[in-house]
DNA sequence: ATCCGTTTCAAACGATTGTTTGAACACTGT
DNA sequence: ACAGTGTTCAAACAATCGTTTGAAACGGAT
């Protein structure tokens, strides 16, 4: 019962550094060990496979460092959004080569019906903890529409990192990568404090 | 010279709906009333009109509303960053749908070797009109590493709100849309000016 | 009308794709 | 030892891909 596990590790990682089209069986077959009748064999089809690898992905998306929530007596809530920012920048920046993060990419730039459970899963709680953090960091002045612009700003300024990165690496000269995680973390954290400030002054004025 | 351009716009329309693999050379001719060797003929291959109708769609993005640019004698340099982050946003928000943002879109998702030109050529002048602006706005006073930070999470809280739309849509309830262009410009123009703030902090720490 | 460079066309080419086939192999229970 | 079931394998399959070919059709200049 081995070929078919190998075939699905290998499926995920042709699916996600070349896509679905131009990922080929053969290359799956040839990187799991086996041969090229075994995806026929153990799933119906190439399409089948696709499917099965997408659902493998998703119960394994949240595998590793554990995301931090809100405490319930929060003594610093910035720094527990900042931590937050930290978990999420170095979960996007380490699921660059590949992993999850592209075949997710690459569901957003094609969304089929996978898209849907994967909203409502994976994504809709990590969204929801965000919108804790931000609403405890911000002293809970927030109007709600307030609070999901941040969350979306926040969401955007890590997600760039990974959704561009292609694009910055071949910017000249190359911008960020995996080793600067720390010091990106540290920037988002800062310029997201300072932009509640904003907010404020306009709820007040 | 008019089947040229049609199997461009034809092409475009083509790469957009089914990606650079699954587009196929006879489904373009088609669409374009031409024939099958009309690629091979007008362009050098595949490969080369891809890249063309990369070119041509990210040059078309933003017709009608030039990019502005950074006046000689900058009276408010910080409104004319806001102007250009509505530019920006406009532009996003307006592709959506359409042929080029897809493109892009998927470009990211799946580079080939089409987006090296592209960045070098499109994307490059860009980050750098960013890049003037954000040192006017912020007076000048920040490191190279640090203006590059600002011009990232700048880019990053515009293009979440294009990368992430089908996310957006399907999150519960559905987030912004189309029409809150000027809600969104207004929100990261106030963040990231204040922004500015926490690294002149930290520059003279 | 004739020439010549440019453009179009039907047909075929070679390569690669996903998939099928049928025999060989491995292993368990009797 | 034998039958039976599940798995692997080399080879070939039909289909489709991008590309090439050589001739036909076009269009202006002489």
């Amino acid at each position: 019962m081995s070929t078919r596990e190998d075939i699905l590790n290998a499926a995920m990682s042709v699916f996600a550094e070349r896509g679905y089209y131009a990922g080929t069986v053969r290359d799956i077959c040839d990187r799991a060990g086996a041969n090229v009748a075994a995806v026929n064999y153990h799933f119906k089809d190439k399409a089948t496979l696709y499917a099965e690898v997408l659902q493998h992905a998703y119960r394994n998306a949240g595998d590793g460092e554990p995301m931090p929530t809100l405490s319930e007596a929060p003594d610093e809530p910035a720094e527990q959004l900042a931590a937050w920012i930290g978990w999420y920048v170095r979960r996007l920046l380490h699921s660059g080569g590949t992993d999850v993060g592209r075949l997710m990419a690459r569901e957003m730039a094609e969304p089929t019906e996978a898209l849907d459970h994967l909203a409502k899963g994976a994504v809709q709680p990590v969204f929801g903890e965000l919108g804790r953090l931000v609403d405890a960091a911000s002293g809970g002045v927030l109007d709600e529409r307030t609070l999901k612009l941040h969350c979306v700003a926040i969401i955007g300024q890590c997600l760039v990192f990974h959704t561009g990165r292609a694009m910055l690496e071949r910017l000249d000269p190359p911008h960020f990568g995996q080793q600067d995680a720390d010091e990106i973390t540290s920037h988002i954290a800062a310029s997201v404090l300072r932009a509640f400030d904003s907010s404020n002054e306009d709820a007040s004025a």
